[in-house]
DNA sequence: CGAGATTCATGTGAAGTATACCTTTAGGCTTAA
DNA sequence: AAGCCTAAAGGTATACTTCACATGAATCTCGTA
């Protein structure tokens, strides 16, 4: 392309008017004057956290519920609300939100405390620190003033899957010791089964109250989209059953609201690239397409090499193993085999089976992989696993893998 | 023929190791009085 | 003498390895009908 042309682009580009009237209210991280359909939960949450205004500690609260049903969204609203009158009458109050399951900042104890030691504003190094000394550094700074402080825990189930209930156990006692302050935690679970497997002492003293998000249906779900539409979209820019249908698909996966919103706005971006005037249904389909591509080219670029390597060498394995039944069932054996070849190729250190075997536990719950431990009776006992990626992805990742792994191409 | 025993290939837990990084400390050098 | 810098010492978290044992159904074994 010309540079003429590239300029030609860019004019024309700047020209076009776009359906969008303010995108950002379609975004995950967007917070909406009013919340529908959650007035109970919402309502319940600010009994809960009221005290706080007294300068009183509020019970703990955890929260269940499955993605996108408002839980975030509902206690980020009541905490601006709670924020701004604590605000007003001078009261000493602070809220943190921290995401557990974000890797490398909040997914073992000691990177827990130090990203709350961080949010004070307490310079933590990643490592070297006794993990006793981020406590205290920790606890001398909630300490240091007199106030109330609120902890939201969002997926702290996958903190304790992963790193164990030991430091919600201490955060939860540490109000025993302190003197000027009190702290509150807000835990947020997806899991709704997650409860049954800690520590029954952590989950009394994180429960002390609990809550449960239903989730929305279809109804709700459209009128949620419709709401947010009108202030995202320019006006007519909608097809008719559009709203309709993002809500069905997202109701389909037990009610998740972001996912909705999700489709609605690649669906519009689709829409627009494509030089439509407006959003049709097709642009739907192909929004889910394009966001379930996305998710897994996401996952798979930013992975560690070893786990490219891992999860080339199940590539490898797909393509070369017999299709029985549309879906090839691939064992670890199998991988490892290959993992080792694909090591060799690329100068990468093997490791050993025992550790490729726990990365193939992170793939499948990444949702790269589908994997389960079944016996082949006398045949030993194994992982079988098939990669959850649509058939046409599987070149592109290849080409990915092959490029980031810098393997010589065949 | 069927109940147990056996077997295989690998899952999985625990403990140990390597690496990268942190703080503290002691020595050496510089500086200012 | 005091202050500052540097390198070594001592300590930690994390990712990985090593070791050892656990799994669980297909297959085998062998007593019994």
């Amino acid at each position: 392309m010309g540079n003429d042309d590239l300029t030609g682009f860019f004019e024309k580009f700047l020209k076009k008017d776009t359906l969008f009237l303010d995108k950002k209210v379609l975004q995950s991280a967007y917070i909406p004057n009013e919340i529908k359909h959650r007035d109970i939960q919402i309502n319940q949450v600010a009994h809960i956290l009221a005290p706080a205004l007294r300068g009183d500690k509020p019970s703990n609260l955890f929260i269940y519920g499955k993605t996108g049903t408002g839980k975030t969204l509902s206690i980020k609203h009541v905490s601006e609300k709670l924020l701004k009158v604590a605000k007003e009458k001078g009261t000493p109050l602070k809220i943190f939100y921290l995401n557990c399951k974000l890797k490398k900042i909040a997914d073992t104890e000691y990177r827990l405390i130090a990203q709350l030691a961080r949010l004070f504003g307490k310079a933590i190094p990643v490592t070297g620190l006794p993990t006793d000394e981020v406590y205290s550094t920790f606890f001398k700074v909630l300490d240091s003033e007199e106030q109330t402080v609120i902890l939201v825990l969002d997926e702290i189930d996958q903190l304790i899957k992963k790193a164990g209930d030991e430091a919600i156990y201490n955060l939860t006692r540490i109000n025993s010791e302190l003197k000027q302050s009190q702290i509150s935690i807000i835990g947020i679970s997806n899991d709704l089964t997650f409860a049954n497997n800690i520590d029954p002492r952590v989950k009394s003293s994180l429960s002390e109250e609990e809550l449960v998000f239903p989730p929305y249906n279809a109804l709700q779900i459209q009128d949620i989209l419709k709401n947010r539409a009108e202030t995202a979209f320019k006006k007519d820019v909608i097809e008719e059953g559009v709203l309709a249908k993002c809500a069905a698909y997202a109701a389909r996966e037990h009610g998740d609201a972001r996912r909705a919103l999700e489709l609605l706005r690649v669906s519009g971006e689709i829409a627009e690239r494509t030089d439509k005037t407006k959003i049709s249904i097709e642009n739907i389909d192909e929004a889910e397409d394009k966001i379930e591509r996305d998710r897994i080219l996401e996952v798979v670029e930013t992975q560690p090499k070893q786990f490219q390597a891992t999860l080339y060498a199940i590539l490898l394995a797909d393509t070369s193993a017999k299709r029985t039944k549309g879906q090839s069932l691939i064992f670890t054996g199998e991988v490892y085999e290959l993992y080792k070849t694909v090591c060799d190729k690329t100068n990468l250190r093997p490791l050993t089976q025992r550790r490729v075997s726990d990365i193939l536990a992170e793939q499948d719950m990444l949702g790269i992989i589908n994997a389960k431990v079944i016996s082949k009776g006398r045949f030993g006992r194994t992982r079988e696993m098939s990669l959850a990626v649509p058939q046409s992805l599987k070149p592109k990742i290849r080409k990915i893998l092959e490029e980031t792994l810098d393997l010589a191409i065949n």
